[in-house]
DNA sequence: TCGTAGTTTCAGGAAAGATTGAAAGCACAA
DNA sequence: TTGTGCTTTCAATCTTTCCTGAAACTACGA
């Protein structure tokens, strides 16, 4: 609904849109499928492919939700760090960019999902663990040994993944490539 | 609610349960958190600590749940290949047990995430890509680079991650503490 | 201080997802 | 073939999560 192409017919200019909506729907599902709300995802996914800036009213336009519902989602992708907001000088309204880099979209995931979710767990398994390595029997000796073994694994992750994500990805592709070879 | 402990004392024993209930209603939040129904992580989480195989019946006895729903995760999970049903001979009831290796169980996971987000990811961008290449004008040229830039980043992991969980554990081990330290 | 442009919050409606319970289905033994 | 013991299916219901819209709030210029 706009006027400007810059180059390329309107046939062009129909695809390329439609290009982008299946992209974001795409992105959205994958995003719901990973335990991210929908929106959330196809926020994440406009800002990826834009080539500009945009605004709260941008985003309701597009994507068609409520304003409510734009800047809560807005906010939580701040939250995770993966768009920032950032004021035009002289202007009063609110822009948002995402980070385009793939890789490190990749370590701020990580790190944060990380954070979210794989450290609770750890503690959960350690204080099963501490609770129950000094019973007797042989069920408890069962579940303790096995829940030390979660935990030693959850444990080997989350340094491994740690290191990965402070890495530069300059250092783990040729890295990636070779051993994928 | 039972009878025999092997040793230790009744508040030994109470304590354990305690501890595996903990441990069920953990697993149970953090499946939810990436994307699995609660009830499945927790009948996962159940079998993964009991040290025998256990029945429709125990588990909606265990997590009050009812038959139906038992009967729909113990499906779901064996198809995810995480538990296998067995027939003791001589009996008609179906029991279930899991895989209890923790390094098996990583794999499995990671085999049927791939198969069942990541592939499907990389199509539609595989897609997006191939509608737009072509296209002619600043929009399309930035929307096609930044879709090829994320498939080549899937594709990458798909490769690495393929490659990991078609590895031995004992390969991989004591490569990860050495590269940890 | 008031008005304006913009952002945030939140009660309640809508949609999606989980769970039940009961009926239908299946397989085997008598 | 009928009966028994167990599994599967599925409409109905309950729960959770998402989403809206409107009111409250904030920041700033006049």
């Amino acid at each position: 609904m706009k006027s400007t192409f810059p180059a390329g017919s309107a046939g062009d200019a129909a695809q390329l849109q439609a290009a982008k909506d299946g992209f974001i729907t795409q992105w959205g599902a994958m995003g719901s499928a990973w335990g991210i709300n929908r929106t959330m995802a196809q926020v994440h996914a406009l800002l990826m492919i834009s080539t500009k800036p945009l605004t709260t009213d941008d985003i309701m336009e597009e994507l068609k939700v409520s304003r409510g519902h734009a800047n809560t989602n807005l906010r939580e992708l701040c939250g995770w760090g993966l768009i920032r907001g950032i004021i035009p000088k002289g202007e009063r309204k609110e822009n948002f960019e995402a980070e385009k880099d793939i890789w490190k979209m990749f370590c701020i995931i990580t790190r944060e999902r990380k954070r979210r979710e794989i450290r609770p767990a750890i503690t959960v398994l350690k204080d099963c663990h501490e609770r129950t390595e000094t019973l007797k029997g042989g069920e408890a000796v069962a579940f303790s040994k096995q829940v030390k073994a979660l935990r030693e694994f959850l444990e080997m992750m989350d340094g491994i993944l740690s290191k990965i994500a402070r890495s530069e990805q300059s250092k783990i592709l040729p890295w990636a490539l070779k051993w994928l070879s």
